[in-house]
DNA sequence: AATCTATTTGTAAGCGCTTACATTGATAAT
DNA sequence: ATTATCAATGTAAGCGCTTACAAATAGATT
């Protein structure tokens, strides 16, 4: 009542309380430096003020903000979504926020919030995969931000990450597609453009292809974005070919429901005529029909780990530590022995 | 070479280029007001010492950050993934930044989040919803931070809203499942509490009852999270009453795709034996078998007018105009008649 | 009683930027 | 030639906070 009604600072509560700024900045950042009696005066004081702590100022005073930022490709589609709901939830323990920013798979847009997210004071920062310029990797050092890689693990990688290995956890169910004695083999990736996940998937699929005597050259490959539709659209494309392949490997479960939902409509039969698999095990995978089969990702796993070296890499209690999340190749129905009569 | 290793800062680029710190500012904010040849000569310091500005110190000097902030309840699942992306790519568009957090359908986790948000300077918010606490938004309009609720649209509510109107999209679809011969109606809502949305699909679907001179009261209502294992749970528990119910609407499509993979899982067939609708029509929806009888809601479009209000809200173009976005009812394959031996 | 130590609080210097206001110099109007 | 006007730039005062350092106070030690 006839106060001023604008936003209260520090130097109001410090007046209110009849102390110095100091002493209330150091009731809220370290409560025991300060006596009881105190205290009690200042908590009063910004209670009855309505105080909240000017943020900027805040990260500008002592060059810490407890934020973390993640840059994920898309938010359109549920891969990333449960890794990340885990990953702020302990961070959240730890006492620090989460701020997301989706770049679309471009990498200027990405480029854009790393230093959007950096310039707001972002103490460290998820990437998923290692793709990038390397320009942004002296960018983040220069400034002095932590960043960890997510998603991906590569084992020579000098890079600190947590995620998990694509090649290999791709080539294992290639095996198995090859093991149910497919060899007419095509593949629906993701762009592989700046896209180290896409990439390794793909090469999984060939070395299995390799190894067991196939021609790896003699792979198709529809490369797309991750739109349900455009595996929808890859799938009818490779049922036009001839011979027609007997399995589809795609990139994720993603594009593998668009194949199965054009699989449907083309009356083509799965896994009767055509077995189809995906990469992720996301929820879709167990609700399609038929179930997929696919690469079992543990997301909140990786989540919990990447926040964990996250947070120690920023309080400098690590110097970067990779994490290599086991996947596990998960049978459903989608995979099948290719049938006589379809060759 | 030689130079300090350290973050440059105006200073530096100011000192590089001859000129003062206000001119740099200048170049870099409102060019037009600073001469070619100094600008060039200021660019140029800028590109080579590699500066980047500080967000907290410009923040906190201006007033302004260029920053909107998004609180959503969840990015576990696609329902709000679509349109907040599209809402971040128009506010790139107009030069914002967008940063979201998700509250995990908490409202103290909510709380602090907006707090997060708003200390960190954003010019605006957008919220998911009406219903929060009414310090909320008195705390909002203390720190002068307009925000937008989204996802929602009540003729009566006086916050600026952009959304849809849940009550009536809802009543409409019912009013089919009614039309189509259904008597014995069950409903597996999301959870109810602080969640408009829910309440008002919730209330649509007895409007719609009641018009139809159906004892509103008969309505069975399992209410449960969002998650596609609860609609599964939520299917089994309904299964088991009896009269069995011959319809059951889902108060979103993730609640619909858990019912159809239980009612696939305990053999019961969709439509024939029960039908199912969703809401949202999210990709999920086309992609079960049966495919959702569903509401369209067309969420590029919320988000692409919610971009467009609230920068307006945020630039004084604008007091905080509503928009009702149009539902549009989809009819696919898990509604049908209720059959006669169902009963 | 004098000195030392530890604890609590205050003082004030920034953090890196924006911007109101002052200054300068050039051009136009008288 | 004098004055008014205007565009380009500089000066410097904050924005709200943290924190190094100084000061004050109170016990503990001699």
């Amino acid at each position: 009542m006839g106060k001023n009604r604008s936003v209260p600072t520090l130097n109001d509560v410090a007046k209110a309380a009849g102390v110095s700024t100091a002493t209330v900045s150091r009731c809220l950042n370290s409560p025991d430096q300060v006596i009881e009696a105190t205290r009690q005066r200042v908590m009063q004081a910004v209670e009855s003020l309505g105080y909240t702590p000017n943020f900027a100022a805040r990260v500008m005073a002592a060059k810490r903000s407890y934020t973390i930022g993640a840059i994920i490709p898309t938010m359109d589609n549920a891969i990333f979504a449960r890794g990340l709901q885990e990953f702020q939830d302990q961070l959240r323990e730890s006492g620090y926020t989460l701020l997301v920013s989706s770049s679309a798979y471009d990498p200027e847009v990405e480029w854009e919030q790393i230093r959007a997210l950096v310039a707001r004071g972002a103490d460290g920062l998820l990437l998923i995969g290692y793709a990038r310029d390397e320009e942004i990797y002296s960018y983040l050092e220069r400034h002095q931000v932590p960043s960890l890689v997510a998603w991906s693990y590569h084992p020579e990688a000098h890079r600190p990450s947590v995620g998990f290995d694509n090649l290999n956890a791709m080539r294992e169910l290639a095996r198995s597609v090859i093991a149910a004695g497919h060899r007419q083999i095509a593949m629906i990736s993701g762009k592989m453009l700046g896209n180290d996940r896409a990439q390794s998937r793909v090469e999984g699929v060939t070395q299995a292809m390799s190894e067991s005597g196939l021609n790896a050259k003699s792979l198709t490959l529809v490369e797309t974005t991750y739109e349900i539709e455009k595996g929808a659209e890859a799938f009818s494309q490779l049922m036009a070919l001839s011979p027609r392949p007997t399995a589809i490997i795609c990139g994720n479960d993603v594009l593998a429901a668009g194949a199965l939902q054009e699989a449907r409509r083309l009356g083509v039969r799965v896994p009767e005529q055509v077995s189809v698999t995906g990469f992720d095990d996301i929820e879709l995978a167990q609700i399609v029909t038929p179930s997929l089969t696919t690469v079992h990702v543990p997301h909140r796993e990786m989540g919990r780990e990447a926040a964990r070296e996250l947070t120690a890499m920023v309080e400098g209690k690590s110097e970067g530590q990779s994490v290599c999340i086991k996947t596990r190749l998960v049978v459903r129905n989608s995979l099948a022995e290719p049938s006589c009569n379809s060759k």
